[in-house]
RNA sequence: GCGAGCGUAGCCAAGGGGUUAAGGCAGCGGAUUGUGGUUCCGCCAUUCGCCGGUUCGAAUCCGGUCGUUCGCCCCA
């Protein structure tokens, strides 16, 4: 072929698929700001070690997945595989939690993860990314997670699914992490591959492990929850009491271990059966420790990640896409009907209608045709007759009624058009 | 990184060794040189993802490669 294309897991969104995304986004902002959030963006680009240092040096994301790079300086250079990493860096870096101060707030954007492409699953992908920064506050956890399922729901998602989880601060874990290494051990031959490589690595991962076997001898093994500490139950009580106020649904999953190692305390997926095997729309919790590791003020904080393509793909099976019509269509021919046209195009545009100017200069059925389909209510018609008297055919696509006004009475009117249009326009659907 | 399936126009496709590569949608042009949504006519792949091999002959068979889909792993 010859031509250059995207690169493998990387994909143009479309002009169709635009307003659906623009919709999804609008949601999100509207339910982020009335609840007290601020937009952030930070770089899509950061020093190796934050990722390192924050993710974790034995989770995948940062063993095998990341676009590593040295630039011309000779810096390791990351492209961010996911956000909060980033944000919490920046909010270190600029001071933004000062002590006793809560920041709230969310980030749209790419992120990166080399692996192979799957359904719900690129190597450049978007993320909508919400953190509560500063609360230790059992309250915060609620808010947090009412926020998702509020945007979710708004968006028409039902049948969604939250799994609830707590891992506890870093001495309860460790406690765990003994006793379920002391459980496995003896198993450790039946266990599959990667789980045996787990048992020293990482062994928590292994409880969410897919493998036959390895989950018939997960059925029988010590249970975190009960290694939580009393704080750490009395909060995971206290959060589960207020997601209950709150009359939103969950269950406690206790194999629920999050693939990132800055988790603490709350863990929590909302998943769709509608997606294969990539399940998990939403995906956050608690990082008690991660700021205070990455070298800020022991700050607590929680957050999660709604994947933008994920969601998107659950919206396109529910309902149609959003289109965006316009209101007029201008249709002319011959040099002076042209010049007006587009002066009569910027005029209308200014008053708030969305005008589309055919530029073909092509016959005027071609043009009606093409005004017909671009889902206009109203056309102008500008001809050599009406450039000459300054005046332009004001035609109902709906009906075929046609009207004759001056140029520069429409554009005084401008404001009536516009909701007489509007009126026709709910007339028709 | 591993396993399996699939790549024919912008989209949906038929064709499974012999030369003209069906059809539909969309698009463009015309019937209708100043009036649309219907209809009719025409145009729209010297080429079947790419490279190489087998063959007198390859979209068709073989190998490789790239992409894609589904799954594993992992996650949003």
């Amino acid at each position: 072929m010859g031509t250059i294309q995207v690169l493998r897991g990387t994909r143009d969104i479309l002009p169709e698929e635009t307003p659906l995304w623009q919709h999804v986004e609008a949601i999100a902002r509207l339910c982020l700001q009335r609840s007290a959030y601020q937009e952030i963006r930070p770089p899509m680009i950061e020093q190796t070690a934050l990722f390192e240092r924050g993710i974790g040096e034995a989770t995948d994301v940062v063993g095998k997945e990341m676009y590593t790079f040295e630039d011309r300086g000779g810096r390791s250079i990351t492209l961010r595989p996911e956000i909060t990493a980033g944000l919490v860096r920046a909010v270190i870096e600029n001071n933004l939690v000062a002590q006793g101060s809560v920041q709230r707030l969310w980030h749209i954007g790419p992120a990166f993860r080399y692996e192979r492409p799957q359904a719900g699953r690129q190597r450049q992908f978007h993320q909508l990314d919400v953190e509560l920064i500063g609360s230790r506050s059992p309250r915060a956890d609620a808010e947090v997670i009412a926020i998702a399922t509020e945007i979710l729901t708004t968006l028409g998602l039902k049948s969604l699914t939250m799994d609830l989880n707590s891992v506890g601060n870093g001495s309860d874990r460790q406690r765990y992490r003994d006793a379920l290494v002391e459980y496995l051990t003896p198993f450790k031959d039946e266990l599959d591959e990667d789980s045996q490589d787990r048992l020293t690595r990482n062994p928590l991962r292994i409880l969410d492990s897919k493998a036959k076997r390895t989950q018939e001898i997960v059925q029988d093994a010590p249970d975190l929850l009960d290694y939580l500490g009393d704080d750490s139950k009395h909060h995971f009580d206290q959060v589960q009491q207020y997601l209950t106020d709150l009359g939103i649904a969950y269950q406690i999953n206790p194999r629920l271990v999050r693939g990132l190692d800055y988790y603490t305390h709350t863990a929590f997926e909302i998943q769709s059966a509608d997606l294969g095997a990539q399940a998990t729309v939403c995906g956050g919790g608690r990082y008690d420790g991660l700021i205070a590791q990455l070298g800020g003020p022991d700050t607590p904080a929680i957050g999660w990640a709604i994947g933008m393509e994920r969601l998107t793909l659950l919206l396109k099976q529910l309902n149609a896409q959003p289109k965006t019509a316009m209101d007029v269509y201008i249709v002319s021919r011959g040099e002076a009907a042209e010049a007006n046209a587009l002066t009569l195009a910027h005029g209308l545009r200014q008053a708030g209608l969305a005008v589309e100017m055919d530029l073909s200069g092509s016959a005027f059925g071609k043009q009606f045709k093409r005004a017909d389909r671009s889902g206009a209510i109203a056309c102008l018609v500008i001809g050599d007759a009406e450039a000459e008297q300054g005046t332009t055919q004001l035609k109902w696509l709906h009906t075929g009624q046609q009207e004759e006004r001056t140029q520069t009475d429409l554009l005084a009117g401008a404001k009536e058009l516009r909701s007489q249009i509007l009126a026709a326009r709910q007339v028709n659907s």
